[in-house]
DNA sequence: GGTAGACCTGGACGC
DNA sequence: GCGTCCAGGTCTACC
């Protein structure tokens, strides 16, 4: 069965897709042309069932489901969509300040600026803890195992992002041999007991009310998350103060504005601060501009 | 508060 | 095929 459901103004599906690399981590994958988004949802807590995403007009998306949903089920589906995509939030004062900065005007035209997340904000820090310190490969192969020793398996065969409880009862033995998960295996495995346990409300960061400095120090209490996990995190919660600087983002910020020279990341995030409240996005959207280069066109 | 070394894996490289 | 080196963030101990 297919539905539609209604998106903002200024939404667009492919830059969504795009915006970072959740969509090529499992459960999420892509076609080709990074036009649809497939992924597996858990309507109320249930069985996990494959979806699909895709935009054929501006006003709507087309959300495909093999098997024919009940209208609760449909409503859930809506829901974790309206979240993963970010359609809910609103980026108006993005655009406006992003109209007034130079280099930044193509945003609004691309709809640019909603960055893909995961169903529960557990899975987004567990995966941003396996991109810490190794390589983009080894993050795919670490949430692939993730998913296919601890997931639920969905009608499709493919296997579900993992709950806190299904990791909780494992041991970091296990993590580190099947998962490939090195020296962050404990932090995994006590990442996964604490929410399973409920002594860390990982869910209530998306609508916490805390200023977004505590809401920082809280989400880098966790071990295993330092400033450029937390950072990120932050920006999967709607706050956008923190640069998140990693190698890849440093190298890209030197080949565009220093010629090639390393600076330090003081000198980066001086360079970022007159953009507010919004730096960590503009910040992000001008070192990843190259993505969008097949699209620009369309937009300039 | 700042710094050094350990952690673990996969890829690149030389033999 | 094997061994060595390096890159990638975070934690911990130490100054």
């Amino acid at each position: 069965m297919t539905f539609s459901l209604r998106v903002p103004a200024n939404f667009n599906l492919r830059s969504t897709i795009t915006s970072h690399g959740w969509c090529v981590l499992a459960p999420f994958s892509s076609d080709r042309d990074l036009g649809t988004l497939r992924l597996l949802l858990r309507p109320n807590g249930g069985k996990p069932i494959p979806v699909s995403v895709s935009q054929k007009t501006a006003a709507a998306i087309a959300v495909t489901s093999e098997s024919t949903l009940p209208a609760s089920a449909q409503n859930s589906v809506s829901q974790l969509l309206r979240s993963i995509l970010r359609l809910d939030e609103d980026y108006s004062e993005f655009y406006v300040e992003s109209k007034r900065q130079s280099g930044y005007r193509w945003v609004e035209r691309a709809g640019a600026g909603r960055l893909l997340r995961a169903p529960t904000v557990f899975e987004d820090v567990l995966k941003m803890m396996c991109t810490t310190n190794c390589s983009w490969a080894l993050t795919e192969v670490m949430v692939a195992n993730l998913c296919r020793r601890f997931g639920e398996e969905g009608e499709d065969g493919r296997h579900a992002f993992p709950t806190p409880e299904a990791i909780a009862d494992s041991t970091e033995k296990y993590i580190r041999k099947e998962i490939r998960a090195g020296y962050r295996s404990p932090y995994i495995l006590e990442l996964a007991r604490n929410a399973a346990s409920r002594k860390i409300d990982l869910e209530s960061w998306r609508q916490s009310s805390l200023p977004t400095q505590q809401l920082y120090e809280e989400v880098g209490s966790v071990k295993g998350i330092g400033p450029y996990a937390a950072g990120n995190i932050l920006k999967l919660l709607g706050r956008y103060d923190y640069l998140a600087i990693d190698s890849w983002c440093r190298k890209k910020f030197f080949e565009l504005h220093t010629g090639g020279k390393k600076r330090t990341d003081k000198f980066i995030e001086r360079r970022y601060e007159p953009l507010g409240k919004w730096r960590g996005l503009f910040f992000w959207l001008e070192v990843t501009k190259d993505w969008y280069n097949g699209q620009k066109a369309a937009w300039d």
